[in-house]
DNA sequence: AGGTTTCTGGACATTTCTGTCTAGACACGC
DNA sequence: GCGTGTCTAGACAGAAATGTCCAGAAACCT
């Protein structure tokens, strides 16, 4: 997991890799499966060290939580707010974040979107996200000469239809997905893209899946 | 629950019984709080006897997951599939499903894909699902004169735009959503929808909605 | 009336989690 | 070198589920 020697005392793995851990387990199996025991198991570690960490389970979810809302909804957010000569370049830098695996992390959006469905208090912090990210599509379209409601349509179709594509998780090959963005460009905008704005968009995406791959 | 006198021998429940009480919880709550237990303590009948109807848990969910495929993909494929003058009558027939709530169950469907990222089986009947959900929206968008490739499209865009909606679970309300619907229209199919089908569309939401209040 | 079939209830075993308590291991400072 | 503070292991308790076993209740048939 890491260099021991730099750790004092009788140390084996810190607060951050319980955190690490719990957060693959999210993404991968859903907050049900992350259990105290199998991420101490994962870390080589007794399950009691755990507790000197962390008060409970719910305080480690809690910190997820936070981790999700600051990155997912921060990255999505940041990506809508690029400048952009056009609409359809500003569109282009919103699916970049998307396709980025470094980016906006699906798996986990959906993980938290489960979790939501069986408890309030998170349902309020997902819907404050859900809140900001299309306001954000929407200024996007807004700055591009769309009118205030044909930006909110816009935003929604765009936004909802995203979710939608990651919530039926159709594991689509990377040339298939491409073959469609010039249709898909289409449809958001209502511009027909240019093919230089259409290859750099498949060159960026290329080459980020080329780069995850080789494991960069 | 029913009229006993009916049933033979000491019959306090059936099996349908058991199913019913399932799928409310599948529904409400989720693939994992479908507990014996539980639905045995709704129905106020002890846990064994949930083992004469059933061979295990596993068993009751997998009629669950058929009874799925049976009503939710049934009835979108079909609303799809009816005849219609237009594109847009064919989108407000294909609407009317997903906005009826003795329709389309969209949080029926979160809880089966949730339950299908955890289990291949059930990924492959959602994916076979997902499929033919999205073929009979593009032959609807082909049948109205739309090219193969823009049909596709715009099935992606309209099928993908619908599930992420109800992924977010909004909560709008119903004159909201009914506020939007021409901008909806023109966005998925390029046609302005004429006042009469927009009429339409809004009365039977209307109506659907006031039924349901009603309990009928 | 009595046996048969069909279901139900309660006891039991097992598994899988969370959380607590306490003794002890390890580096570090004095 | 020796305590001190920081972390860890293992034992324990308890909750919540699934599934098994068997005695017994209730209608039905003959």
């Amino acid at each position: 997991m890491q260099e021991t020697g730099e750790l004092p005392g009788n140390t084996k793995v810190t607060r951050q890799d319980w955190l690490n851990v719990a957060m693959d387990l999210l993404i991968s199996d859903g907050m049900s499966e992350v259990k105290v025991l199998t991420i101490g198991e994962r870390l080589g570690v007794s399950r009691s060290s755990f507790y000197w960490y962390f008060k409970s389970r719910k305080d480690l979810l809690e910190q997820l939580l936070a981790e999700w809302e600051r990155t997912n909804t921060g990255i999505m957010v940041a990506h809508s707010e690029l400048p952009a000569d056009d609409i359809v370049d500003a569109l282009n830098n919103f699916f970049r974040c998307v396709v980025n695996p470094d980016g906006f992390n699906h798996q986990l959006d959906f993980a938290i979107r489960e979790w939501a469905r069986r408890d309030g208090a998170v349902r309020r912090v997902v819907d404050r996200s859900d809140a900001a990210r299309q306001n954000a599509v929407a200024r996007m379209f807004a700055r591009h000469g769309y009118s205030e409601a044909d930006a909110d349509i816009r935003a929604r179709v765009l936004y909802y239809q995203q979710i939608g594509y990651y919530a039926l998780e159709l594991n689509e090959t990377l040339e298939d997905r491409l073959a469609r963005v010039p249709g898909y460009l289409f449809a958001f905008t209502g511009v027909m893209p240019r093919q230089d704005q259409i290859d750099e968009f498949s060159d960026y995406a290329r080459a980020i899946s080329g780069e995850t791959q080789a494991g960069v």
